[in-house]
DNA sequence: TGGCCGAGTGTTACAGTGTATCATCACCAA
DNA sequence: TTGGTGATGATACACTGTAACACTCGGCCA
């Protein structure tokens, strides 16, 4: 089934690999990997956009099991740190990580205004200009974020379709 | 202090020069360039760091005269709308624009995670690599946001001093 | 076996951020 | 004067995130 290669695979499909890599990365590292991280791990990479954390914690919910914001806020605390998530500072929402580089960084968010959908991607060039953009500044950067508000390619084709 | 050349300058006396630069472009556009909108404007110019809309809010209320935070969004999102103003989506905040490159396009925001302040740069090389990166990817960008934290080159000179 | 300890979770309450809605006011034009 | 438009005031509310405390579970050690 999902067997593009180097791209991101949120969405469907990605969510048992998420899981899987989520899993070796946990037992690499003495991590535990318990059935709430799991599920709110899931609960994203079934996703193509992201998810605020208030619509996880009511994904997650059913009767007979409430699952609190503040659980799934600390269960994205924990995921986010080691890189199986990335937050999306301008919709205050998540997403998971579709790459293993699970360092985070250099990472690149392309947010599409019209589906919604947000697509990971890398750039040595930008990372390499932004670099010494910053030596040239005297700045010591510790961490950043790059979003990029937009059309994705699919919209763009759609719209030209017609 | 660190020598680079164009750049910005809030930050107490960039206050005024914020004052008049707004006036201008709004007698330019034929805007409002209102006392709410010049003294939230004002607000943020006289400081080299972000402030909520509610720590606006609080600076301009005063016994007879309250304000409240959703006339400082009202008057921010004005603000913002026009390039005088920007909001950090890292930090919920807003800092005046020191520049006059009233677009508000390739802006790298430089946040000092030691002394709070922020400082804004441009950086064309930057800017040229990620269109690369986006029209590779087939991606249509309106609009993005660049944040970097980390330690600044007057807190770096600071602590190697010592 | 029993007690301790630490990590994770549940629960409640609360702080911070942002928006919707409606009323009012000032100003300009017909 | 009347009506429309844009800005503001005011209240309420939705959404986002955190603090504090109690509880459970498992491992460890006396």
């Amino acid at each position: 089934m999902h067997d593009h290669a180097a791209t991101h695979d949120h969405g469907c499909g990605g969510a048992e690999e998420a899981i899987a890599r989520a899993e070796r990365l946990c037992r690499e590292r003495d991590l535990q990997f318990t059935r709430l991280r799991r599920d709110v791990l899931a609960a994203i990479a079934g996703q193509t956009r992201p998810m605020g954390a208030y619509d996880i914690a009511e994904a997650l919910s059913e009767p007979g099991r409430r699952v609190a914001a503040v659980s799934v806020y600390r269960a994205l605390d924990f995921l986010t740190e080691h890189g199986l998530v990335h937050r999306i500072a301008s919709r205050n929402a998540f997403i998971s990580c579709g790459h293993s580089h699970t360092d985070g960084a250099g990472l690149v968010f392309l947010i599409c205004r019209n589906c919604g959908t947000i697509d990971e991607t890398t750039s040595p060039e930008v990372e390499d200009q932004l670099g010494r953009t910053l030596a040239k500044a005297g700045f010591k950067p510790t961490s950043r974020i790059l979003e990029v508000e937009g059309e994705c390619g699919a919209c763009l084709g759609r719209s030209t379709e017609d």
